[in-house]
RNA sequence: GGUGAGGUGGCUGAGUGGUCGAAAGCAGCGCUUUGCUAAAGCGCCGUACCCCAAAAGGGUACCGAGGGUUCGAAUCCCUCCCUCACCGCCA
């Protein structure tokens, strides 16, 4: 059955996995009481079935013995009929009970691993460290402002085409996005050793179930319901599934994957403020870094997972921190979390441009992505992911850091060659 | 979109209503023989879940998925998914 939490680990430490629950906030705590009660019924009722299947098995072919010896079997036959009959009926509620089990363990969060700061929300993450200096600017414009004088992109328009919340970039603009991705995906596929990927962009519901969007957030997910298929909201859905129901040789690990994606995202309930300009968009293009690792090397390759995004700011020299996110802000489906937050001069504040979370075993465990490991045991991978990075936000932190007097704008050296020219004028 | 053929264990591939969790071969693991290699012989070799305090042991389920027929389904019927081939259409 596929699950998040191993219900055995539920079974047999229900307080501790009470506790850890408990630090995220919410109530998935009291859930935990929900599955160990049906998860007992469950068990009585499956004990049951199987003596029944045990004994129709074993009249079943004393029948067929009887009927190749000629002999009368018909008290044996009505017996198994109505052994067939409780079969049935108990068949359903086995079923149901376990069908109860799984949703419940479905809407239940990972727990937190044991190092997360403990704290309620986004005001205890705790900074890290930071990189690089806020950009000493006289006068400071921002992406807005800038994009529309320079032409970079069009958002009236691209509410005319497709309503609020969309950006389309025009000239230099789109130019630049390309450039960026070009930037990173040969960054990490050059020099950190991942294997790019182009994967679909729409995928179906067991991959968003497996990567832990769904049963929970259905509501946030632009979904083509007739097909069963949704719109990736992030290239963690295709590339994490890549190897789903599958089971991997422990040399092949760790996986290291790179794919850039537009991702697709309702945002639903975010109307309203922060939404201004391109920080906040139905449709974003985004690079991303996955891994999938042995158990023991997860929180080492988590690491470097967070050192390949950084580098990424490093080389197009943008000032910005590294936040790990309390127990109360981690997403659903993380053990652990680190947020790199990029300076934007003309927000005058921190944007996040990428989440990178350890998942451990929860992600594997939905979609039964597993490797022999060094006893030959099938045991469930660790998967890790992160932005590497998130576009347009790193487009605006960019062009309002580059801004200059003049009015154009300066790109950073290592972005020249991809983007063509030094400067956008 | 149409027509046809298929989906069986890590792989190949038998099996068309009962004793089949599934022949055989290959690959893998162990042992024996051998000066090494090669080869041969013998044995082992799926997953999940349940019972048991645990081990030992026992049991159930799984032959693409889900339903149905039957005393009994890998095997018969229905629906769906997927693969392959050809045709049509198309970036």
């Amino acid at each position: 059955m596929a699950a998040m939490l191993d219900i055995r680990l539920i079974r047999e430490q229900p307080d501790l996995v009470k506790a850890r629950l408990t630090t995220r906030g919410g109530d998935d705590a009291a859930k935990v009481d929900d599955v160990l009660q049906v998860d007992a019924e469950r068990r009585k009722m499956e004990t049951a079935l199987q003596q029944l299947n045990a004994e129709r098995k074993r009249l079943s072919k004393e029948v067929g013995g009887r009927r190749s010896r000629n002999e009368s079997s018909t008290e044996l036959e009505e017996r198994v009929r109505e052994i067939g009959d409780e079969i049935a009926t108990l068949a359903e509620r086995t079923a149901t009970a376990e069908e109860k089990q799984k949703t419940l363990l479905l809407e239940i969060a990972n727990m937190p691993h044991t190092d997360a700061p403990i704290g309620k929300d986004a005001s205890a993450n705790p900074v890290v460290r930071s990189w690089g200096k806020k950009p000493p600017l006289s006068k400071v414009e921002d992406h807005v402002t800038l994009g529309t004088k320079l032409g970079l992109f069009d958002l009236e328009r691209a509410a005319k085409l497709s309503g609020s919340g969309f950006i389309c970039f025009t000239g230099a603009g789109a130019r630049l996005e390309r450039a960026l991705i070009n930037f990173m995906l040969d960054l990490h596929t050059r020099e950190h050793g991942y294997l790019e990927i182009s994967p679909p962009f729409l995928v179906r519901r067991d991959c968003m179930i497996g990567t832990t969007q769904l049963p929970k957030f259905e509501e946030d997910m632009y979904g083509l319901e007739e097909n069963q298929i949704f719109l990736a909201p992030t290239a963690e859905v295709p590339v994490t599934n890549f190897h789903r129901e599958e089971i991997l040789t422990m040399k092949e690990l760790p996986k290291k994957f790179v794919a850039y994606t537009p991702c697709f995202r309702r945002e639903a309930g975010s109307a309203g403020r922060e939404t201004r300009g391109i920080l906040r968009v139905h449709q974003f293009d985004k690079v991303e870094l996955v891994k999938v690792t042995t158990v023991e090397k997860s929180y080492e390759e988590w690491e470097s997972l967070v050192a390949n995004a950084e580098r990424v700011l490093q080389l197009l020299n943008l000032h910005y921190r590294v936040l790990e996110l309390c127990t109360g802000d981690l997403g659903f489906g993380s053990a652990k979390t680190y947020d790199l937050e990029v300076w934007s001069p003309g927000q005058n504040s921190y944007l996040e441009v990428s989440s990178c979370s350890n998942y451990e075993d929860f992600q594997a465990r939905r979609m039964n992505l597993r490797y022999k490991d060094a006893e030959g045991k099938n045991t469930f991978a660790h998967t890790l992911n992160g932005s590497g990075l998130a576009l347009p936000r790193l487009f605006a932190a960019l062009i309002e850091s580059g801004q200059q007097r003049d009015g154009s704008i300066r790109l950073p050296e290592k972005l020249q060659p991809f983007f063509g020219a030094a400067e956008i004028r």
